[in-house]
DNA sequence: AAAACTCGCAACCGCTAGCTC
DNA sequence: TGAGCTAGCGGTTGCGAGTTT
């Protein structure tokens, strides 16, 4: 079975009893680092050994992965990447490295890593079913916004004539999940743009307001924060995840409602949701969040 | 000051799809 | 066709660092 002294291949028990396991070393790096550059990737058994490495070939490929290979990404994720997991997330579940296909730099454990150590935590802080209806509605209409918001101050500090740039009409603070006609993930619509399918109607819409119900400052327009920046590959435009036909929220049941507000989530404890205490920072604390 | 606890992350494990022979 | 092997995926674990008691 793989996993076991047979998962090696060409590896003996006593190979493998002598291989060595747990934190790499600066030299064992070194080594691997040398011999890829030198040789290429692939065949990791084989470069293990050749490398004169006492590592399984599988424990040289995570690590070149994940950590060695020149445009990984190191340090926090950027809200911009955290909103991108959270919605790829919502469409696809757990497919890590597929999600992480769409973060350049970034690896599928890292992501990985993030959506547990940091979303499941809210969930927990939630008393909820990280996989519920439930959240997957908290994190629409709560975290995202305040990732929007969080994308919008940062790309504002680091580029303000960008940020005025958007000049489309958004008398109301409409936050669609997908647009249909543009391949974005989120978009402040227009009314102008909102289809009977895809839209969410004004006493319902998903809007970023603060712990206290104040309706926050506008948002910009995504599809810049999408089509510009470096982590959105635009090989990825024509993939059906961003061609999408708000399947992505057919999955969590809220597509087919045109009015959000009438959506029945039957809770019987609290009703967090509609009542606006989830907004509180007591239940919704976004503070450790990046 | 130190023990207990929590958190984040690197690494490992088990499984499986796909390829080769 | 099926056995063996490789690569890759998702889940889990272990450990060091930081925080709390």
């Amino acid at each position: 079975m793989r996993g076991t002294k047979n998962m090696n291949g060409s590896c003996n028990e006593e190979e493998f009893d002598q291989l060595k396991r747990g934190p790499w070393t600066l030299e064992e790096d070194n080594l691997l680092i040398r011999y890829i550059t030198c040789h290429g990737e692939g065949r990791w058994n084989s470069l293990a050994k050749s490398a004169g490495l006492k590592r399984t070939g599988k424990s040289c490929r995570l690590r070149w992965l994940n950590y060695l290979k020149p445009d990984t990404k190191r340090g926090n994720l950027t809200p911009q990447e955290q909103l991108l997991i959270l919605e790829l997330h919502s469409k696809w579940g757990n497919r890590w490295s597929k999600i992480a296909q769409h973060l350049p730099g970034r690896t599928d454990n890292e992501i990985k890593n993030y959506w547990r150590t940091r979303v499941q935590k809210q969930a927990r802080h939630l008393k909820i079913d990280c996989s519920s209806k439930r959240f997957v509605e908290a994190l629409q209409r709560f975290w995202m916004p305040r990732l929007l918001e969080k994308v919008e101050q940062t790309s504002s500090s680091s580029s303000a004539s960008t940020a005025s740039t958007s000049t489309m009409e958004t008398d109301q603070n409409k936050l669609i999940p997908y647009s249909q006609s543009e391949q974005t993930l989120f978009a402040v619509s227009s009314p102008t743009k909102l289809t009977n399918q895809g839209s969410l109607n004004s006493n319902s819409s998903i809007r970023a307001s603060d712990s206290s119900g104040k309706i926050l400052p506008q948002l910009p327009e995504m599809p810049q924060l999408y089509g510009n920046s470096a982590f959105y590959d635009s090989s990825v435009q024509n993939n059906d995840c961003y061609n999408v036909d708000i399947g992505g929220f057919d999955m969590m049941g809220l597509s087919q409602q045109d009015d959000m507000s009438s959506l029945n989530f039957q809770m019987t404890d609290t009703d967090w949701i509609s009542s606006g205490d989830m907004a509180a920072d007591t239940y919704w604390n976004m503070d450790g969040l990046w």
